[in-house]
DNA sequence: GTCTATAGTTCGATAGAC
DNA sequence: GTCTATCGAACTATAGAC
């Protein structure tokens, strides 16, 4: 955390605004599509005031992340407490902006050293998170963790989510539907029928 | 092999080189690092040269797409007929270049449609072929297709080993090690121990 | 087939006015 | 806090010599 140069408040409207235009066109346009210019045309003022905001690419580049992450980690913690925790982890792992977003982030770490540590450290802290939360429910859900660790269906849940939602944005076809619906009825089995509708993203902080 | 066909771009060494070069810059460095002026610098020619053979980075991404994609569409083909179709599958979706590069494929192929209409089209022939490969194997295993379909385990596997390679290559560490492990044992268990060590990615066109 | 040279863009980042 | 103006760098792509 160099940059000591952050004049904008966190409580700056502009601010926040180019963290959100800036997080849209990463989903919409992938990484690449960053840059002051288009971010500055988007937000609706000039090149200078990102940099204003933001010294460097980089640092913009973090704070989405950061942002993000907070939320995305409590939305997890609410989530996992819910009466039917397994449940609520596969549709948050299955939300498509978040997975996008997490893709291009992987993407920007094969060359941005600092951002690949940030990464690494949130994406650690999310499926710790997990562990802790989830253990107990799946004991009480009768999972033998000598046959199946709760690691490990952290994991396939991660991998097999991710899967399903980049292979349905490019408009892949062969499995999805038919695992969509595998776990859809494991999850029956596991904990009932779902209580609510699959719920969509929400902007929080 | 300097000149050898009218036109025979197809042969020429220079050409390969370029294709090679820019496979292993997207590996290492990203796509966005994949520029005429990057590319001519390490092929040790100039940016002129690469829009001879390329005349847009389109072309050139495209080539290096389609060569991969047939490359590993062979590898999988003589792997899925060998004495252990399940390892053999595990293993070359396991392959971390080819993850890698799948990844920044993936990433490109969301601001550039051509790119993500053949990705598209790669990546459906892929999973028809391991579901024609295998789908008569899993009956001999004794998968009962009622309870696991094929479809499903082909999503699995490509998800989780999608996942395991990613995030090893993050650095991350939480449950990666057990997943292996896992893996592992229902190999051993369905196909027996490995009969040959685990292969390396070998170039072959 | 490979080069030099260059036109035309776009970008990151900063200085300084208001 | 927001702007104008700008420097210097990197990039795509093409023209044309050899």
């Amino acid at each position: 955390m160099a940059t000591a140069r952050r004049m904008g408040t966190e409580t700056s409207e502009t601010r926040f605004k180019i963290l959100d235009v800036t997080e849209r066109v990463m989903i919409e346009d992938g990484y690449a599509a960053v840059s002051s210019r288009r971010i500055a045309k988007d937000v609706g003022v000039t090149p200078a005031l990102v940099h204003y905001y933001f010294a460097t690419l980089d640092d913009l580049f973090l704070e989405v992340l950061r942002r993000r992450a907070k939320q995305q980690l409590d939305r997890q913690e609410r989530h996992l407490t819910s009466p039917q925790p397994l449940r609520a982890l596969w549709s948050v792992s299955s939300d498509q902006a978040g997975t996008a977003l997490l893709m291009e982030f992987m993407a920007l770490s094969n060359h941005r050293k600092s951002i690949r540590k940030e990464l690494a450290e949130f994406a650690e802290a999310f499926r710790r998170n997990q562990l802790e939360s989830l253990t107990g429910h799946l004991d009480d859900y009768g999972f033998d963790p000598e046959e199946i660790p709760p690691e490990v269906l952290l994991v396939a849940i991660a991998g097999i989510s991710r899967a399903i939602v980049m292979e349905q944005s490019l408009g892949m076809e062969t499995g999805l539907a038919e695992t969509v619906a595998f776990v859809e009825k494991h999850l029956d089995r596991i904990e009932g029928p779902a209580e609510k509708p699959p719920e969509k993203t929400k902007r929080s902080s």
